[in-house]
DNA sequence: TTTTAATAACTGACCAGTCATTTAGTAACA
DNA sequence: TGTTACTAAATGACTGGTCAGTTATTAAAA
């Protein structure tokens, strides 16, 4: 009955470490971009050696592509869902669809993410391929769609329907890229939901006063 | 009088060099990002060997320094300028500012930069700091004065008028963005200056047809 | 005892930055 | 005009450090 006084050196828990690695990978990732973060860095927040991520992954892009994959998975077809469970007046569905993006973008490292993709696009076009084929586009096309059934109900106001649903979610991201960007050197952030919520009253209704109108 | 058949090896032109690498190191860095980019790669592109940069920047970070610092002060005092140049209703200034920064983006690397500013931020605050101080919050601030302005001649509705600004001009940068990392993987390009007439038209008259409105 | 998760020391490639050498330009002189 | 002497721009082989990936070894589990 010795008394296990310290941490043991090891600890062999095969199954939680590839998900360790990958969130400790974000982090770094996020942090330094690709090329400038370190295994060593991803080790130490994993609470492991560097050896032991090659039992896991095969390469540093390797991890990469799980850390970029692995953001996606969750959030496939989450608006086309929404654009299906929202048949009523668009105003509902928008609101639904950005306060749901508003929070995973909150609640989890999309937006790091988000970064990364775009800042290693042309060093890893593959994964930009993916992202923009699986999740973006397919979010944008899913807003476009409804809105263009909005246009044929005689509700929202001719235009290109893709265009608009660039208008509709653009403050988000730039909020997020703002939020990381920017607010770590003093800058005054954003409040998403208040941010969110002025821009759809903007959409819905316009900016200017009755008596502006021309 | 030996006719001179073949391009000099060396060629001697001080003054032009460093202007040259700045414009090849842009091109590589806005590719590759600052770690990935390799001063070879500089120095091929500039038609120069690598010692001969270092006889004109000091480091790498130099040289990064001096290509981000570049693309800002041709911009800055621009939106406020403009500002300045529309006293009058609210539309044309709106208007004259969003072709202006859709223009510089188009003709000129600053989408790259930018780019560059968002993915280096946390390796470089100090870059971030300039960007934010003296061209983006600058710019940002100068048109939430506007827009204050305009609600204080009952022309433009309640509401925070910084958060206007950034509903403003995010699809702008988001289609910045798009161009840089999504369309070389095949993505639909958007058109600036569509986009942003139709976001205007959107902000001051809102998205909903007179019928829908509530 | 055998198996395998995990380590830590190691290796080899790559690359920022240096420096001894080469070449172009220039001016004084013949 | 051609020759020589000098200055400075430019080169490219080299170096030292860093880091992705490997391997010999150790310790926990079975």
């Amino acid at each position: 009955m010795t008394m296990d006084t310290g941490a043991p050196k090891f600890r062999r828990r095969k199954a939680d470490r590839p998900a360790e690695i990958v969130q400790a990978a974000l982090s770094v990732f996020a942090e330094k971009g690709f090329a400038a973060a370190k295994l060593e860095d991803i080790a130490r927040r994993a609470g492991v050696s560097k050896g032991a991520i090659y039992l896991y992954f095969e390469t540093k892009e390797d991890i990469f592509r799980a850390v970029v994959g692995q953001a996606i998975a969750p959030n496939i077809g989450a608006v086309k869902a929404m654009a299906a469970a929202h048949p009523g007046p668009l105003a509902g569905l928008l609101r639904g669809v950005t306060a749901h993006i508003a929070d995973v973008v909150s609640h989890t490292p999309l937006g790091g993410v988000l970064k990364m993709v775009v800042g290693e696009a042309r060093n890893f076009p593959e994964i930009a391929r993916v992202w923009h084929d699986e999740l973006v586009s397919q979010a944008l096309g899913a807003m476009a769609e409804a809105i263009e059934a909005a246009q044929a109900r005689g509700e929202v106001k001719a235009g290109d329907p893709r265009t608009y649903a660039l208008q509709l979610i653009s403050p988000l991201l730039v909020a997020v890229l703002w939020r990381e960007t920017f607010v770590p050197v003093g800058a005054r952030p954003f409040d998403l939901p208040a941010v969110m919520a002025q821009h759809i009253d903007t959409l819905l209704c316009g900016l200017l006063t009755e008596g502006a109108r021309e």
